[in-house]
DNA sequence: GCGACAG
DNA sequence: ATCTTGTCGC
C-alpha cells in the first residue's frame, strides 16, 4: 500500500502531475453516472425510406484546440457546424484565443480543454472522456472521435491494427473495441477506402455507439470526420492569424 | 518492474 | 498537441 502510493507519486512527478490529479479523478467519477449511453435527441438520422414526422438530423458540428509552438500556452478554440445535406458544407464557425497554463494529462482531457469535442468519450480509462464530460455539462448529444487509442483494458493500437488485417475482417470496415473485461468500448473504423490507420469512435452522451458509427459515416470525406477536420484546420489557421497580430 | 497511455 | 520536405495520388 505504501509502496503502491510512492510508485505513483514518482510517476507524477515524472509527468508533472498537477496536486489537483486525484480532485479531477473524483469529479470525472461522479458526472460520469449522468452518461446516457443509448440514443436520446428528438431528430431521426437521414434516410430516403422514412416516413417519420421526426425532425431529420440536419447539422453536425466539431470542436478543437490548437496550441502555439512558440507560445505554447496559448490556445484556440474552434467551433464549426457543418449541413449535412448541402455536401457538408460549413455553415458557422467560431474561434476563441485564451491562454492556458494547465498540463496536459493522458486522461484528464476535459480539465485542459473545457468548453471545447476532439477526444474521446467512454472509450477512456474512467470511462469518462472529454467527449462525454463536454456532454452532461452541457446537456447536449456527443460523439467521442480519436486518431489514437488509450491503451485501456488490454486494448493496444497494434493489436486493433491486427484486427483489422485479419482475413476475416478484410471487408469490415468497423471493429468493436471489446476489452479484457468484455466491456465494448466503442469501434475502431477504417473511414476511408484503404486507410490503414482507424478513427476510434466512442458514445460521448445521448448518443448509442451504433448512431454514432452512422454519423461518423455520414460525415467522412477523408479519414478524419469532416467536423473535427474543419474544426482542427480553421483554430490552427485562426490561431497562427492571430498570433502574428500579437507579437507585433 | 517497465512500458504503454486521447489532445 | 507541434515541428518539418517532399512526395504520392486523384
Amino acid at each position: 500500500m505504501e509502496g503502491v502510493n510512492e510508485n505513483e507519486k514518482e510517476e507524477a512527478q515524472k509527468r508533472s502531475d498537477p496536486p489537483e490529479l486525484g480532485k479531477w479523478a473524483e469529479i470525472q467519477d461522479t458526472l460520469k453516472k449522468s452518461v446516457i449511453a443509448v440514443d436520446d435527441f428528438p431528430w431521426r438520422l437521414p434516410s430516403p425510406q422514412s416516413h417519420s414526422h421526426q425532425q431529420q438530423l440536419t447539422y453536425v458540428g466539431g470542436v478543437d484546440v490548437s496550441f502555439s509552438k512558440e507560445e505554447p500556452s496559448m490556445a484556440c478554440g474552434s467551433l464549426v457546424v457543418l449541413d449535412l445535406h448541402h455536401d457538408l458544407r460549413l455553415v458557422y464557425q467560431d474561434y476563441t484565443c485564451l491562454t492556458l497554463d494547465v498540463p496536459y494529462v493522458p486522461g484528464f482531457l476535459a480539465f485542459r480543454e473545457v468548453l471545447m469535442v476532439d477526444g474521446n468519450g467512454l472509450l477512456h480509462p474512467r470511462g469518462f472522456g472529454l467527449a462525454s464530460h463536454l456532454g452532461v455539462l452541457a446537456n447536449i448529444p456527443t460523439i467521442g472521435i480519436g486518431k489514437n487509442l488509450h491503451h485501456i483494458d488490454g486494448l493496444t493500437q497494434s493489436g486493433v491494427r491486427k484486427l483489422l488485417e485479419a482475413e476475416e475482417n478484410r471487408a469490415n470496415d468497423v471493429i468493436t473495441l471489446r476489452g479484457s473485461s468484455g466491456f465494448i468500448w466503442g469501434a475502431a473504423m477504417r473511414s476511408t477506402q484503404g486507410s490503414l490507420k482507424p478513427v476510434f469512435v466512442s458514445i460521448g452522451h445521448r448518443v448509442s455507439l451504433d448512431t454514432a458509427i452512422k454519423i461518423v459515416n455520414m460525415t467522412c470525406k477523408f479519414r478524419v470526420p469532416e467536423p473535427i477536420r474543419q474544426a482542427d484546420i480553421r483554430s490552427r489557421e485562426h490561431l497562427r492569424k492571430h498570433h502574428i497580430g500579437m507579437l507585433a
